[in-house]
DNA sequence: AACAAGACCTGCATGC
DNA sequence: TGCATGCAGGTCTTGT
């Protein structure tokens, strides 16, 4: 579920309850993760000083005194909550971290696509997940240029490209979807035959509509919350995804459904070519 | 090698 | 009501 907004929102809501603060204690109810969660964490989280909450892509970065970095991935239904250690715990809380406040931040996960670690700050960089890591669009800049370039290195279907991580990162089904309808691209035109003036559209709308939505704190439709539990409300502003059969904002034809790749894929057959 | 599809999990909506 | 089916926002792995 969460893609880069929600991950930004997630992380902009943890920063104010984490910054500053020391862990005091580490409880891990449900190792099984997407990334099993190894028996040292705890011990390595334990008593540590929290420094800069950041994002990159779709992972929350937590910066150790220790030159240690926790890191965490909300998968597709991942929930990091802080809250007062006597709220009741709930199914599906798969650790708990308490603060020196006395507050905990739980880490909740139905389907368990998400997971958390801890990693040496100077391996960061070499680590698996991130060395495939492209552009962040908000972080690194993102040209169209560079997008023309990998687009004509491929014959895959435009929104296969922008879901691939390591040609831009932080993009998921739901922006995806959004950012073709903004740049007039239909989702399943092969991406070699992108002309650079569509190139230049997509870099341009790619950070315009991130923003946007990270205005809005972000698309709920089910699961996602931020770290106060309050749910985002750019679901309200989107013009495709999930709207099959409505009529388009901007031309009034109704919204097409797709499937690719076992995805929804939605588009206005009228304004995306 | 590049690409597409399947797998990983649980919960929920839908239809019979 | 109860059961089966299909679907969900991510990413890794497998197969063509």
């Amino acid at each position: 579920m969460p893609e880069l907004p929600e991950v930004e929102t997630v992380a902009r809501t943890l920063r104010g309850h984490l910054v500053g603060r020391r862990i005091t204690a580490v409880r891990i109810l449900e190792p099984r993760l997407r990334l099993p969660v190894p028996a040292d964490f705890a011990g390595r989280l334990a008593d540590r000083r929290i420094g800069a909450v950041r994002r990159r892509a779709k992972y929350v970065l937590i910066d150790l005194d220790d030159a240690q970095v926790w890191v965490i991935h909300l998968g597709m239904t991942g929930r990091v909550i802080v809250c007062p250690p006597t709220r009741a715990r709930e199914r599906h809380d798969h650790a708990v971290w308490t603060l020196d406040d006395g507050n905990e931040v739980r880490f909740h996960d139905p389907r368990r696509f998400g997971f958390t670690a801890v990693l040496a700050a100077n391996a960061l960089a070499d680590w698996p997940p991130f060395l495939k890591l492209g552009p962040d669009p908000l972080l690194d800049g993102f040209s169209g240029a560079a997008l023309y370039e990998v687009a004509h290195r491929s014959r895959r279907r435009l929104k296969d490209l922008l879901l691939d991580q390591s040609v831009v990162a932080g993009l998921g089904n739901i922006y995806v979807n959004e950012v073709l309808f903004r740049a007039g691209l239909r989702p399943l035109r092969r991406s070699h035959l992108l002309t650079r003036a569509a190139a230049d559209r997509l870099a341009r709308e790619i950070p315009r509509l991130l923003r946007e939505a990270i205005r809005w704190c972000g698309t709920s439709f089910s699961d996602y919350r931020d770290a106060d539990g309050n749910r985002g409300s750019f679901q309200d502003r989107l013009c495709v995804y999930q709207r099959q059969g409505l009529p388009c904002r901007t031309c009034g034809t109704a919204i097409r459904q797709a499937r690719l790749g076992n995805r929804g894929t939605f588009f206005c057959p009228r304004c995306q070519k």
